[in-house]
DNA sequence: CAGTGGTCTAGACCACTTC
DNA sequence: AAGTGGTCTAGACCACTGC
């Protein structure tokens, strides 16, 4: 008998070991969201490594979204609260290709207990408590999206109708500044649905329309799920818009 | 009166001139897909830089999935006639979680005149011929998508029914190795639509059943767009999958 | 002008593939 | 053993920002 060898732990180059040093810090939150990091000859003093070994950590953190960099100013957190990141994960744009502008109406927050689907998709233990918020978003005074969210009740406490609909701006901003949560990435499917009575009643057409169901699985650090979402966006006028490479 | 200063042509460092010059060279084809291109060391001989500037260049256009390295091997120019490659582009996959193993019907392959929505993203003139495709994939026996094909006759001239169906594997392999034409990117458009009675007959459903619209442009090297595509999904048992980062 | 990230170099050595 | 890509270093200099 002959054993294969398979390498187990194989080779891990220094750079890599340095990307989840800085992964660490921002996962306990040394450096939050739109803060600058050390500058590179910081860094590479603190891990003992050349410039250009810190250069290529960053360089892939960067790739990946979660640090940002600027020429002559240093390197930063990446955040969902500036201008061109506000709706980095929105998809729908209009057909017309004008500018688009969704106001927010969020219509109910609740503490329930997570179905299986949900717990599971949140990795939640059975019995556990999420919020579910519905909201509806609009356009040029048309609703549009009708969206339920579901959030893990231990990490968003305090979080509550009156607050979500004093929030200007992007949910996640919002997640970012009242819970020190960013998301890094999200995976969505999509399907095509006929729209029943009451997604009918909140985006304002008749029942049976194909509509477009988004289920999101959001994640922060850590590849560590926070939130669902399980959208439905009327198409008629709009169009979901995906770049293949 | 005083003026901006707009920098118009500002600083290009080095390595994306050769990423220019390398660029060239593929759409050119002095290098076919699936072939190695040059070492490193031969590349920064040729263009007087050093390795680690050619290095950077070819960094980057191996993230833009135009080559791919291979420690030990070389660097290659990618194709889609790979295992892993052979549907770098599809995004529908089972609800089951099963593997998706697709048959492909070709209906019918017609030379047509392109109507001006298909000229205008083909960048074709008033009067260009397209070649007009349809065809039928299913899955495990159900048809499932529905797919019309615009190609631009004269780079797809002697393309007729028969080869299609003779083929077997990704149309984007058939079209790299018969008509030098690899698919760098694309971009698409989803819609919910509604069955109207051809997509009933197509697919075996009844009128009316919501299905997903993908409009598809396909670019190839120079962002070229050479390819339209409109699919129609029964999203019913499988989803459009897609990451956000 | 000092500090940051960005570019480029030259050279040593490592990991992987092939002959 | 030779050839490829991959890692790491040290140092020089450039481009950009802000005081």
């Amino acid at each position: 008998m002959s054993e294969v060898n398979l390498p187990v732990a194989s080779f891990s180059p220094l750079y890599e070991q340095i990307k989840v040093m800085i992964l660490a810090s921002l996962q306990a939150a040394e450096w939050l969201p739109g803060a600058v990091i050390p500058s590179e000859m910081e860094l590479a003093a603190r891990y003992a490594v050349s410039q250009g070994t810190v250069r290529k950590a960053i360089d892939e953190l960067a790739a990946q979204n979660l640090l940002v960099r600027r020429q002559g100013k240093g390197t930063f957190v990446a955040t969902h609260q500036e201008d061109d990141w506000q709706y980095r994960f929105l998809r729908l744009a209009p057909d017309s290709g004008e500018k688009f502008l969704l106001t927010s109406q969020f219509l109910s927050c609740l503490k329930t207990k997570a179905n299986a689907h949900i717990a599971s998709l949140l990795k939640l233990k059975a019995g556990d408590t999420v919020i579910h918020i519905d909201r509806v978003q609009s356009f040029a005074g048309k609703p549009i999206v009708f969206e339920e969210i579901w959030l893990p009740t231990a990490r968003f406490k305090e979080l509550d109708l009156y607050s979500l609909n004093a929030w200007h701006g992007p949910v996640y901003a919002l997640y970012e500044s009242q819970y020190a949560t960013h998301m890094v990435r999200a995976e969505e499917k999509i399907k095509a649905v006929a729209a029943d009575e009451i997604l009918a009643r909140h985006l304002q057409l008749p029942v049976g329309v194909p509509l477009l169901s988004v289920e999101r699985v959001a994640f922060t650090y850590g590849n560590k799920p926070v939130e669902i979402r399980h959208a439905r966006y009327d198409t008629r006028e709009q169009h979901y818009e995906n770049k293949l490479n």
